[in-house]
DNA sequence: TGTACATCAGTGAACGCGCGTTCACTGATGTAC
DNA sequence: TGTACATCAGTGAACGCGCGTTCACTGATGTAC
């Protein structure tokens, strides 16, 4: 009667708690149900097929999780702290030259194909079928255009703008930004440079009319 | 025993052809599956779910269609269809007056509302987890893109831009009309006005970079 | 126009299957003394 | 340090259910004469 640790077990014979064995299980059911997303959306994926991918029991899986669409949100806490960790490194890397569009193009052309789960899922479910995980992702997705709208005051001209106006333009800055992502990891491999030009393209077109831009007036009562 | 004539007969009790009878219950069907699609993504809903909605046995799903697979195709074909209907329609009203930023948003809210379910389908299963069902879609939106950046030649200064800075750019027009359609349908109807400001004013910016836009010289060898 | 036969959209029973969830359980890890 | 007991991550059997698909069928519509 087999009754061992976890499915990820170490190779090598570390002594394991409880806690660390049940965490590893965890990651594991996290991994399998992103692995199963890469072909099919969220809602068609079954409780079953995530335990067996992940190595445990079906009945195993209710010590982690209540239901599967708790699995989901779990998902996109963990997608979305991995993607703001790629954000934060990529703000602060010395390594990358050239102009903000270029820099920005790259660091999502190397994510996207070092982390193609994560991103998939993101750009999947962002419209899928099931309504908590679009709130929590687009949720997300707002809260990084926020940010970004704070570092765009660092910018030559639209650094005056009012707040509104910067969160608009994050917004579309995102938004290339995902369409891109999704576009990626749709088309084969050798597609990625015209992808990228493309994305870039695009981007230097939206600052072309940054200068040009008349800012809404501050005048907040309407 | 119970056999008789197709699930959304007619009131009246007007002759019809076993032709004509077949092709409302297709139409049903189709109507069926729009119908669940805004609740669930297509790689989720089952054959039996469809029937069942459209009136009829499980098995004579399988006189219109080999499998679900086939269904999804047609939907993305009378999908855009009815799209590339509203696009003809909106393109020569007379009725409509203002810019052609402002026509165009107010064009996309009017049509969402009125065909929620086909909008829905379109922006959940472009990214969604059928492979085919995506790359139909994608293909539609490409073409109607394409479509477009022809009609751009009649536009001031973007008209003299060589075609491959057109398509750039009625991509990126396109493309703000399935994310703003996607956002309108996602939101509380009290929001509507405001998701359509925001797109307005993206559009803008977008066109003020136009003018500056250095268009690419057309030497074709790279 | 009437009759005999062909067509075929739709039916209901049946199948084997994977599903989510429950249950009582096991046995290694953790803790109290 | 050793012993006795508690905890709890994981197990396998079992359940009822909806699924896709097959099959032989029915009876109204369509067609040939």
């Amino acid at each position: 009667v087999p009754s061992r640790r976890p499915p990820s077990s170490r190779s090598t014979r570390e002594a394991i708690s409880r806690r660390e064995g049940k965490a590893l299980t965890r990651q594991a059911l996290v991994r399998a149900a992103l692995k199963l997303l890469s072909r099919n959306s969220f809602d068609s994926i079954s409780l079953r097929e995530v335990t067996r991918e992940a190595g445990i029991s079906p009945t195993a899986f209710y010590r982690h999780f209540d239901d599967m669409e708790e699995l989901g949100l779990v998902l996109v806490e963990e997608s979305f702290g991995s993607l703001r960790e790629m954000l934060r490194v990529a703000r602060s890397d010395p390594t990358m030259f050239g102009d903000a569009i270029n820099r920005s193009v790259e660091t999502v052309v190397i994510h996207v194909r070092d982390h193609e789960d994560l991103f998939r899922f993101i750009a999947r479910e962002r419209y899928g079928g099931v309504r908590r995980l679009r709130r929590a992702i687009n949720r997300e997705l707002q809260a990084i255009a926020d940010e970004l709208s704070v570092d765009l005051t660092a910018f030559p001209v639209i650094g005056g703008w009012p707040l509104e106006d910067r969160r608009m333009f994050a917004g579309m800055l995102v938004e290339t930004m995902v369409t891109t992502a999704a576009a990626l990891l749709d088309a084969p491999r050798d597609q990625t440079d015209e992808i990228a030009t493309r994305a870039k393209r695009q981007l230097r077109l939206m600052t072309l009319g940054v200068p040009h831009w008349k800012p809404q007036h501050t005048d907040r009562a309407r």
